[in-house]
DNA sequence: AATCAGGATT
DNA sequence: AATCCTGATT
């Protein structure tokens, strides 16, 4: 039995209009955890992992793991029928074949129940390696994928080449050559280019992501959430929680810059009602220098999910995938791309 | 001779744009009483009735009975060349092969003549039967074409459940079923959903239908209004003022009504200037429940006319055609399409 | 019918 | 910036 609900229609949209150009059928894992969704994309080149915690539902009952095999074009249409406002409540029973969807208005004068078949899908399970990256670069979503679009009219692939400089995109073809260079104006502390001693001292306190992190959830979740974006899609809470509780009390110097997310937290909700204006800077974290190519079409495919948060996080090692993180209130969103090997 | 004026273009535009898809050529019958369409859609499965009120005219006059046989096509591209604020003068000579339309910017300082060329079209008369029905919607036509567009994506026919309840329409298919119930939320006095009793009570002082045809005409015409719904949509003009005046004369505690006609009116202006976010809401008069399955290709296409009016009523009784009718400031769009017979 | 692009609107 | 509405296109 699965009860599951979700405020605002337009969430769920949105999710939907950045995933399903990329995977046309998922297993939605629906847990105590929460609902997960990990799938290569149709090309079976780019891998997306989505998770949408327990916690961040409005209501959320998860009886037994259980996987629903949906189609999200199908998926799509029945949410199109929802308004952005409704809420929506999703219901499956425990040998279900289909996924009950109700949409509610604000004012509840209107329900819309809408029942969508499900299908079997094997679910070919990725472990996604838990890599530490070399450079992990925060900017404004939009603005990723503004770039991403620009680029995409050069050519079919951009270089990123991440330094104490900035963020570099490139991308060259038939009509000319581009380039962006973004350069860290986070305005923060941090905002300047680290050198190598200080950018290992955030790397092993982990400031960044984890600011990331609260931005949305509760600090103490910040390695659940970690695990989550690092390891695998469908981690063990307790085995996460145990961490997290290490890294706490090591890193007892932890705690004034959780505070300080913490406050990032309450500014980034201000932003939500009244600064929407106000892009998020761009901050880097960068252990080692790196340079990569990546196929445009996938980044601008990833650059969809633009709506859902106003932040993306690209993770990046040499010779090692990409990781595009989109972190929105109930969950997280992940694509992880495979660099091209030469310059092509 | 006819010549006939039309403060904004737009009006035209859009009654155009509701009835294109449905029927190609028709006759625009021009009477004293003012300008009628009436035709069997091209499948001839649908009936479409428009009637445009001389009085509701900026200008009104026609010598004679005269029937113009327009191709909506060529009546709708002719008017694209009108801007949506132009006053349009129609004007026919009472042996005219010809519709002549003036376009006039509102400063007078642009005008623009066209000339469309006329058919003879063989008016198969249509009696449309004067029926009681048994159940009445009154809703946002908008919420009625999104109704009509959401269920379209799942099925090709929509059943119509009419209670006590509120008004559930319900489709399914491929993808999987869905079904959107309103609740009756008036915010009126008998928004309330009534049971059999009050139904009959209500239906018996006849407050509902009265309410709904005082929003814009006088209740005097209320049985001219069934007449040229249900009757024919050439009438006989003389007969036809016999008629309301004996009615009036019959039923003198209408006159309060027009009075109140009067002034629902008034509102509904007010409405289109500052209250276009306020929804009209679901009104539900019930004599007997119904259930009824519909074509949702014809519906949408219904539905296209909700530019039109804000409100749409829908008329039902069970085994009978559906009456959609669209009421707005020139006149009255009904269209009327008889149920499947299976739940197919 | 459905998707896409453009323009208007808030 | 995002949504809505329209027109165009496949």
């Amino acid at each position: 039995m699965l009860e599951a609900r979700v405020k605002q229609a337009v969430v769920l949209k949105k999710l939907l209009d950045a995933i399903k150009e990329l995977v046309s059928d998922g297993n939605l894992d629906c847990t105590e955890e929460g609902i997960s969704l990990q799938a290569m994309d149709n090309s079976h080149i780019a891998l997306v992992a989505l998770k949408l915690e327990a916690s961040e539902f409005d209501e959320y009952r998860c009886d037994r793991n259980m996987p629903l095999g949906v189609n999200l074009a199908s998926l799509t249409k029945i949410l199109k029928c929802a308004k952005d406002t409704d809420v929506v409540t999703l219901k499956a029973s425990d040998d279900a074949d289909a996924l009950n969807l109700i949409f509610e208005s604000p004012k509840e004068d209107r329900v819309g129940e809408y029942e969508m078949k499900l299908m079997d899908i094997d679910q070919e399970h990725l472990g996604i390696p838990d890599t530490q990256y070399d450079a992990t670069v925060s900017m404004s979503s939009a603005e990723f994928a503004r770039i991403c679009r620009d680029l995409a009219v050069l050519g079919e692939s951009v270089k990123i080449e991440c330094s104490k400089e900035g963020v570099t995109f490139s991308a060259d073809g038939e009509v000319g050559k581009g380039s962006v260079l973004l350069r860290q104006n986070a305005g923060q502390d941090r905002s300047r280019v680290k050198d190598e001693d200080e950018v290992d001292e955030d790397e092993k306190l982990d400031i960044k992501p984890k600011t990331k992190r609260e931005a949305r959830r509760d600090p103490d979740e910040d390695d659940e959430d970690g695990q989550r974006s690092d390891v695998d899609v469908k981690p063990d809470i307790e085995g996460e929680d145990e961490l997290q509780d290490e890294e706490e009390q090591e890193e007892g110097e932890e705690r004034p810059k959780k505070r300080k997310a913490g406050g990032k937290k309450d500014k980034a909700n201000k932003r939500a009602k009244k600064e929407d204006v106000e892009e998020p800077g761009v901050s880097i974290i960068l252990e080692r220098q790196v340079s990569l190519t990546f196929s445009l079409k996938y980044l601008t495919n990833f650059a969809k999910s633009a709506p859902l948060a106003r932040e993306v996080t690209l993770h990046m090692s040499n010779d090692v995938p990409l990781l595009v993180q989109f972190e929105f209130e109930q969950g997280t969103l992940q694509f992880f791309l495979a660099p091209k090997i030469a310059d092509e």
